[in-house]
Parts: structure tokens; sequence; C-alpha cells
DNA sequence: CCGGTCGGCTAATGGCATTAGCTTTATGGC
DNA sequence: GCCATAAAGCTAATGCCATTAGCCGACCGG
């Protein structure tokens, strides 16, 4: 076997700097074949088609991401650690916009694998205020919900207005607190 | 000129349709061209190209979203108003699925224009929360961020958990109405 | 030294968007 | 009622992309 140089990891690598540089449109099999200096057709032999590039790259921007919440949430906890939690998600948006704009949300397994590793973050962090089993299930989900929900509208220029943007997330980061510290004092 | 039955408008409807039965990556010149019984460059004559329709398809959307936004917010004010606001929201997501996959957030004229309808609406309802100008436009993106945010991940599958998903919006929704009324008491 | 397999290649197909340029057809002014 | 015109259709062609089939050479273990 020939150059041992290429494998799915090189690729997904080739993939995410086409990706940070074009946007999620400009990850094709013929760019990154390009820019791995072989023929389209070649890739296949290490990825199953462009789909599951796709996933593997979101699996491994979904690592990222979680990288960067476990390492925020850290000996933090409650509103320390939700904020931190929501900080450093937005954090990595702005540094890797692309990176947030070509993630795909698929049942797919790699990035459930992957996002198993957020929800276990989130869940630990949500323990503080009490919330166990599937209360924290649901009150990770709207936590997901509003920092994601926050990214997207921001990546895609969702939002025309002039007004600062951190202080809408700021805003958002309180509001989610206080409703969190409301559940835990109602339960 | 021939055919006066086929318009933007009547193209939008078509394209619906197929978003409808196929989901957003069904949404082709050539099958909209096709369901119209014309071929897909006679299109061109209607509609600048496929990011165009796209867009238009969009504002549709957005529109609609509005309409039921408005509605349900009538005659209600503060909680009750964010209430219907959210479940409004989320059963045009339920109910048209594909639709809101198909939704481009961009700063598109079209889409603008129907998205400031939303803004109108969101910021009205949350006067009853005494805040005006910048202070509403935060908590309205705070909202639309929440609200997209489930969605998208509802719509995409992401949620891989059993729980009750409409317990997990009920939460979302609590704890929005909670965060939002602590900030009227604050300032 | 040799055979298998891995990883590259070329060739070919089919779907798609898009452009250019031609033809038809309805219609509005005469 | 007729005809010029412009709108709205068509065919042909291009180029990009994913994907498949089948070929070939190079490395590695024995």
């Amino acid at each position: 076997m020939p150059r041992g140089t290429l494998s799915a990891e090189a690729i997904v690598d080739l993939a995410l700097r086409i990706v940070d540089k074009g946007g999620p449109s400009a990850l094709t099999l013929a760019a990154v074949a390009g820019s791995a200096g072989i023929v389209s057709p070649s890739l296949y032999k290490h990825v199953r088609n462009l789909a599951e590039l796709r996933a593997l790259v979101s699996a491994r921007i979904v690592n990222e991401i979680a990288d960067q919440a476990g390492e925020a949430v850290l000996g933090r906890s409650a509103d320390e650690a939700v904020r931190a939690l929501m900080s450093a998600w937005r954090q990595y948006v702005r540094r890797c916009p692309n990176r947030y704009a070509a993630l795909i949300q698929s049942p797919e397994p790699h990035t459930a694998e992957a996002g198993q590793r957020l929800v276990t973050i989130m869940t630990a962090a949500l323990r503080a205020y009490g919330m166990r089993d599937s209360a924290a299930i649901h009150a990770a989900r709207s936590l997901r919900a509003a920092m994601h929900g926050f990214a997207v509208l921001e990546v895609e220029g969702a939002f025309g207005l002039p007004e600062d943007l951190d202080e809408s997330y700021e805003l958002l980061t309180d509001i989610m607190i206080t409703g969190l510290r409301a559940r835990q004092d109602a339960t």
C-alpha cells in the first residue's frame, strides 16, 4: 500500500480548512481531493461518500465544541457553570463561524457519540440546580436550543438590526440562568 | 404573451409543495419546472436563479409564521402573549417541518421585509414587560433564538433521547417567561 | 523475490444550474 | 380584423459535481 499519509483523519483536517475558508458550500469532494493532491474518485478509498465526510466533519466539530464547553465548566457550578458554558459556546461560534454553519445535526453514529459528550457536560452542570434524570434532559435541551438558535441566527446574519449582539447574548444568558434557577426553587 | 397562468407566486406555490413532500434538498429548478409542465430553462423567465427562488420561498414561509404568530398574540399580553407566541411557532414547525427546514435566514430584501413583521409582533408582545427600543430588540432576539433553536434541532432530529419533546418545550417556554419577567422587575 | 492488497488513476454516467439563442403565441394598438 | 412586439416557451450546449467501474503500480509480509 502506497502513501500511508492520507487517512480519514487527515481528510477531515483538509475538509475543515476548506470549510473555514469558503463556508459549508465549498465542502465538495473535488475541493478536498484537490487540496490533497489527488483526484476526487480516489477519495472513495477513504470515505464512503460526501454525506459521510460531512458527518465526520460534524463529529469533529462537535468534539471541538465539547472540549471548549467541558473546559469552561470545569470547577464551576450552577449559575457560573451555565454562564461559562454559554460564553464558551458563542466564543467557538465566533472563532469558527463557518465550521458551526457546516454542522449537520444528524442521528448519525459518530456525531451522536460526540453529542453524548455534550449532553453529559450539560447535565452535569445542571445537577447543581437539583436537576436529575428527565428534568436535567429537558433543561439541557432548553439550554442547547437557546445557544444553538442564537449561534445559527448570528452565523447566518439573521440579526439585521444594529443593536449590539453581545448585549443580546448577555440577556439570553441571564434569562436562561434566571429561568433555570426559578425551576430549582419551584421543585 | 402566452400562458399568463405562471407567475412567480404560482412558482413559489409549486416549490412549497415540493418542499413539503421531499424536504429542502428536493427543491431544484428541474423539479419545479417539471411540476409546472415546462422545462427548467423556462423558469428563468420568472425567477432569476435558484437562490432567488429559495429566497422567495423563505419569504413566504416567514410570512406564514408571522401570520400564525400575529394571530396567536392578538388580545394577549405579557406572559400569555409570549406563551401563545412560542406555542404558535412550534405548531407551525410541527405542521410544516420541511418548510421550516427550507427556511434560509438571509439578509435578502423579501425575507427581511417579512422578518420585520415578526420583529414588530414580538416587540409589541414584549412591551407589556416594560421593554422598549433596544431592550425590546434584545429580548426579541433572545426569544427568537430560543424558538428557532428548538425548532431547528427538532426538525433535524437532533434530540435523540426518548424524553417527551412537548415537556422540553414547555420548560423552555417557562424559562423564557420567567427570565423575561425577572428582567421587568429588575429595571 | 513474489504475490496480494491498498491507494492511486482514467473513463464514463447522470443530475443539476445556467446561458445563449431560436420559436411560438397572445395581445394591444391600429 | 391584423400585425408588431414582447413575453414565455423551447432546444442545445457548457460546466461542475458526485458517483461507479475497472485498471495499474507500488509497497509489505513472507
